[in-house]
DNA sequence: ATACTGAAGCTTTTT
DNA sequence: GCTTCAGTAT
């Protein structure tokens, strides 16, 4: 015990070793937040508080709780099982699935992804002739899943127009089409379970006696579906329960547009009466320009808890601050700096270029190519996303639940087999009359269409029948080949990546059938035996038999569905060339929780970050703020910031000001390396890259003829009494009659006539 | 059934 | 400017 608490600062000990009751930990970036709460779990087991069982820890995601997980073994060797520690979501499919009964779900249900959820909403659109113009699915799936975020049924919501009533219909007739088809979309998993809690008071005791302590993780990311879920549990409102430890940053809060309410935190102090609202404030990771930078950023914050982060270490170097002329030019200096420190020995896995969208990585991901730079970008195609093992998936789960329409759509003429668009259509047509799912349907169809459907289920019953007694990789070997998935790509030109894909799944089910404790060769099929066998059976004083979902998840669904939850739940990494010495590429979302040596953020201009889209919403700013400052607190020792006069996106030029956050950061924190009259498109001084998005267009010539005559350049930066700051965006005219159209940031988009408006040349 | 072609979209993302 | 997707032409 003395080892445990051992290293701890005095802030972090207090919040290991808090009283049994519910607490607030404000964990600053780089404060040892995820030591704090693993610490506090061993802490609570190894002094006899608590036994393993009745810990709950929730996060956010698979790689959060498995780095838990890792940490808490490290710690205590033998107790980690019977612990609770997964998602949100994990942890919803685990007690959905032992009491799929009370959730009125079938034993077998299936989860959708995003995609899937997107697929099934058009289908639905389609066969209800629901314009789409008028309701883009995009649209009602985000409806459906905002309400859904915030607990509401669709017969819960007041619609306040025609079209949301027409929307609230749609999101009635979605759930009842995902209830036919045994599927639940990610945010249902939560509900779902919210409700079945809610509704059965003796499960729900239950849970709330056996959970003396909950720890969430990130708690400013909750939603307000997950901060009621998480007070269900806890037994708030209900004389007792679990102790509620949250831990998170309010100033980390950037998920707001995904429906995560900062506001939680506060609700949460309020309705718990949180006495112990601790702050870890003392940073390990981050030099100290890097971390006044950091500070005095945040501060121009109004909403905030209140938070200063101090480190013991030196100031460490300036904060390196380029304006560039061009994207371009940009990344030509990010490739430039780059070098300098892996000549000075960096690694380049140290080295993180962050920029706030996308679009913006191809320009750097060229540069660093062209320079023979190794990178790798972070984001795109999970492994389980990927079109071919999404086919394969599709299969297996018509396998296990053949009522999953999306599934039978997506691989019924895949590969083909004289399924055409007219049958599908007399298919669906069919399925909605006789109100069956279409595997269902297919016995009603008659003539060509009908036989080959009817040879498309037989391939299915027929692998489900061959497979009875296989383990599971063989099944997913024998789906392989009976589906026809390996000869299809086998003919293809560009199949060899696909088949290799196609294969790790084999891999995958062989690995996943060892993690998850299925006995060797357990067939596939071999559903949770008798409920008394899974899991110790209670009875509660009402006489009613709980089944704790406690037993490890082999007794409560097959080898197969709980591989199939995988998939959906654990997309699977992204990176194909992982360990690689490489410059780590990534949007500043995806870099929250990462820590790195050195650090550029990239296109810091008025309209990319922060993102114009933002100064529209409430709060929009404050969000983008509180973006910069996760940015900032990733650098380690090194950090450089840049931004870029010109910039192609969408196709077109765009001039932006630089970003108000250069304004509110500290002048002596940083070190301006672009020099005050930094040369423009016409110095002599100027390379090929600058000079490139110029080039080869007559309007550009002329245009650069216009600015020579009125004297002032296109991206020059101005200053206007008025206005205040501002950058020239375009000329017309020339001489007397030159008028130019200057972007002056929050004060808008203005053109003024240049032989009247007294405009200051602004040197940065 | 496949291949092309045009239009739309385009901030951030995990489950 | 580039990608994705739906719809049309062959």
């Amino acid at each position: 015990m003395q080892n445990l608490l051992h290293n701890l600062n005095d802030e972090q000990l207090a919040a290991v070793t808090l009283p049994a009751q519910s607490a607030l930990i404000l964990a600053g970036a780089g404060s040892g937040k995820t030591r704090v709460l693993t610490t506090r779990i061993a802490w609570l087991i190894q002094t006899g508080q608590v036994s393993p069982s009745g810990i709950l820890a929730v996060t956010f995601t698979n790689k959060a709780a498995k780095e838990m997980m890792t940490r808490l073994s490290a710690m205590m060797p033998i107790n980690t099982r019977g612990m609770w520690i997964g998602t949100f979501h994990g942890l919803c499919n685990r007690l959905l699935r032992t009491h799929y009964r009370d959730a009125a779900l079938p034993q077998t249900f299936q989860i959708l992804d995003s995609q899937d959820q997107l697929s099934a909403i058009k289908r639905l659109l389609k066969a209800n002739n629901v314009d789409d113009e008028k309701f883009p699915p995009k649209e009602v799936m985000y409806f459906i899943n905002g309400a859904k975020d915030q607990g509401l049924r669709a017969d819960k919501i007041e619609p306040y127009n025609a079209d949301e009533r027409k929307k609230v219909e749609l999101y009635q007739m979605y759930d009842d089409q995902c209830q036919r088809e045994g599927v639940v979309d990610f945010a249902e998993l939560l509900l779902r379970t919210y409700e079945l809690l809610s509704r059965n008071q003796p499960l729900r005791q239950h849970y709330q006696q056996r959970f003396q302590h909950i720890l969430v993780d990130e708690f400013q990311d909750t939603n307000d579906l997950q901060y009621k879920w998480l007070k269900l549990l806890a037994g708030h409102g209900e004389g007792g329960g679990g102790a509620l430890f949250a831990v998170g940053d309010d100033d980390q809060s950037i998920y707001a547009f995904r429906g995560a309410n900062v506001g939680n935190m506060i609700a949460f102090e309020r309705e718990f009466h949180v006495k112990n609202l601790i702050k870890l404030e003392q940073n390990y990771r981050s030099h100290g320009h890097i971390l006044d930078a950091a500070n005095v950023l945040i501060a121009n914050n109004s909403k905030r808890l209140g938070k200063n982060l101090r480190t013991d270490a030196g100031h460490g170097e300036q904060v390196r601050v380029y304006e560039a002329t061009s994207d371009l030019g940009e990344a030509q200096w990010i490739i430039e700096e780059t070098k300098n420190l892996i000549a000075d020995g960096a690694s380049r896995s140290e080295i993180a270029v962050l920029y706030r969208s996308n679009a913006q990585s191809r320009v750097i991901e060229h540069a660093l190519f062209s320079a023979g730079i190794p990178y790798h970008v972070y984001g795109g195609l999970r492994y389980f996303q990927r079109a071919e093992v999404k086919h394969l998936i599709s299969y297996l789960q018509l396998m296990d639940n053949p009522h999953n329409d999306s599934a039978f759509m997506r691989v019924v003429n895949f590969p083909t087999r004289g399924i055409g668009a007219r049958t599908i259509e007399n298919l669906q047509g069919a399925s909605s009359q006789y109100g069956v799912s279409l595997y269902a349907a297919v016995p009603y169809m008659t003539g060509k269409g009908g036989t080959s459907l009817a040879g498309f289920v037989k391939l299915i019953e027929s692998a489900r029948f061959e497979s009875q007694q296989m383990a599971l990789p063989e099944l997913v070997r024998l789906v392989l080949e009976a589906s026809g998935l390996l000869t299809h790509y086998q003919t293809e030109k560009e199949g060899a990546d696909r088949i290799e894909n196609l294969e790790q799944m084999v891999s995958a089910a062989t690995q996943f059938v060892a993690e998850e404790g299925y006995g060797h060769g357990a067939p596939a099929h071999l559903g949770p035996q008798s409920q008394a066998q899974a899991g110790a059976a209670i009875v509660n004083q009402d006489g009613v038999e709980i089944l704790d979902a406690d037993a490890p998840l082999a007794t409560v669904m097959s080898p197969l569905s709980a591989f199939l939850s995988h998939a959906s739940l654990e997309a699977g990494d992204n990176q194909a060339t992982a360990g690689q010495q490489a410059v780590q590429m990534m949007t500043v979302h995806s870099a929250k929780g990462l820590e790195f040596n050195n650090v550029f953020i990239t296109g810091l201009e008025e309209g990319l970050f922060p993102h114009e889209s933002s100064s529209r919403e409430e709060g929009g700013v404050e969000e983008e703020r509180r973006l910069m400052y996760v940015a900032i607190t990733r650098a380690r020792q090194r950090l450089y910031l840049c931004f870029a006069q010109t910039r192609m996106l969408h196709g077109q030029t765009r001039y932006n000001m630089k970003s108000r956050f250069f304004d509110e950061l500290p002048e002596d924190a940083l070190k301006w390396l672009s020099a005050k009259s930094q040369p423009h498109w016409f110095a002599n001084k100027k390379t090929a890259w600058d000079e490139a998005p110029m080039l080869g267009s007559d309007n550009a010539i002329a245009q650069k003829m216009q600015q020579k005559s009125s004297g002032w350049r296109i991206g020059e930066s101005v200053e206007h009494a008025k206005f205040g700051e501002g950058v020239i965006v375009n000329i017309e005219g020339s001489g007397a009659n030159a008028r130019a159209q200057i972007n002056f940031g929050s004060a808008g988009m203005k053109v003024l006539d240049l032989s009247i408006a007294k405009l200051e040349r602004l040197a940065r």
